[in-house]
DNA sequence: TGGAGGTTTGCTACTGACCC
DNA sequence: GGGTCAGTAGCAAACCTCCA
């Protein structure tokens, strides 16, 4: 059954400013979106854990800016819940996995010159709710076995290792859909407006940023996209060949583009849209259930070989448990010390408000 | 509320079985 | 005998529960 979720509106409009924060790139960082979806999270959390619900409605109800006359603004202040699914702290947390790997890895690249990138995407089939546990163990005893083949040992210098689970959500084949995987519905018989046999199943996959020596395409450590493929199966024991994708990193005029591969393997654990479905209400606290369920206690990134050798010599603060306020985002100089400005979350209104 | 201690998870290194 | 791979122990870190 489909429940739309309407929050209590306030009766007297705020005084103050509505936060307006945008990136050193202009982009809009959507503080009150990420907090209203905050709050529908903490619903759902209402009827799987209360604590953590009560934790959720804390998170980022308070902001402290630090604010400049150009209108730049870096954020001074805030209290974290730390629920793995929070829309704020994922958002924070993807922010300082996108800093510290790239550090890490200009890291490697000083102390190992002409050390080569690579982009690997490992997949398995998708799965139900109820297999999602087990699926995420299989996958990480996989991983751990693909990476002691000696084919593997032999290639790699280091790796960065990030879990990405998608959540399938369309109970119907969308036309945009039927028209990105058409041969794949044709050999189902299936047409745009019919029933979508993946509805409410689970994509658990693996992004890995690979770091191999000098002469990798050239030597005899070079390891094909179907050797690749073979290994992944064997190291998983599975009896189907799984989508498995390498890409060599870009290269932008003479530059290895190391944040563009890096933006791509640091991304969101499990998008909020994933999981945060207000037109179905059920399949959202389902959904919450099933993802709190299978990603307790795990840790859904890794650094491997020299990339964790350059997490320790930088003495990188932790993705999972470190501050989500210094998330290494670039910020434009000021010789003066900006206003420090508070702005206070209005569930109403759904806006934050300077006081 | 915070600290202590037990449990869980995951990385690394080692060992032994198997195959050529 | 050497190479490969699966299994496992050791260790570190995170997480959870209990108790003062």
């Amino acid at each position: 059954m489909a429940n739309h979720i309407i929050l209590p509106a306030e009766t007297q409009e705020p005084k103050g400013r509505i936060l307006q924060d945008k990136s050193s790139t202009g982009k809009d960082r959507c503080w009150a979106d990420r907090k209203a979806n905050n709050e529908l999270l903490a619903r759902a959390y209402d009827i799987v854990d209360r604590r953590k619900a009560a934790r959720l409605r804390e998170c980022a109800t308070i902001l402290i800016m630090e604010e400049w006359a150009d209108g730049s603004k870096r954020l001074a202040a805030m209290s974290s819940c730390r629920v793995r699914l929070c829309p704020v702290c994922s958002w924070r947390r993807a922010l300082k996995t996108y800093a510290n790997t790239l550090q890490c890895a200009q890291w490697v690249q000083r102390e190992q010159r002409g050390v080569h990138w690579l982009m690997l995407t490992l997949t398995v089939k998708n799965c139900s709710g109820a297999e999602l546990r087990n699926t995420l163990d299989e996958m990480m005893h996989g991983w751990n076995r693909l990476t002691q083949y000696s084919d593997v040992k032999r290639a790699l210098r280091g790796w960065y290792r990030g879990l990405e689970i998608t959540h399938d959500v369309d109970p119907l084949i969308t036309p945009s859909r039927y028209r990105q995987a058409h041969e794949y519905y044709d050999r189902l018989g299936l047409v745009p407006g019919a029933k979508n046999p993946g509805f409410d199943t689970f994509h658990p996959h693996f992004h890995c940023l690979l770091a191999v020596p000098p002469g990798y395409f050239k030597g005899g450590n070079y390891i094909s996209a179907d050797r690749w493929r073979e290994l992944w199966a064997l190291a998983m024991g599975l009896d189907y060949s799984p989508e498995v994708r390498i890409e060599k990193m870009r290269v932008r005029g003479d530059q290895l583009d190391l944040q563009h591969s890096v933006a791509e393997a640091a991304k969101y654990s499990c998008k909020p849209g994933d999981y945060i479905l207000p037109d179905d209400w059920e399949l959202s606290v389902a959904t919450v259930a099933t993802l709190d369920l299978a990603l307790a206690g795990r840790r859904l990134i890794a650094y491997g070989g020299a990339l964790r050798d350059a997490h320790r010599a930088l003495n990188l603060d932790d993705e999972e448990t470190g501050d989500l306020i210094d998330v290494g985002e670039p910020q434009q100089d000021h010789a003066e010390p900006g206003k420090m400005v508070t702005y206070v979350w209005h569930t109403g209104y759904r806006q934050y408000y300077s006081i």
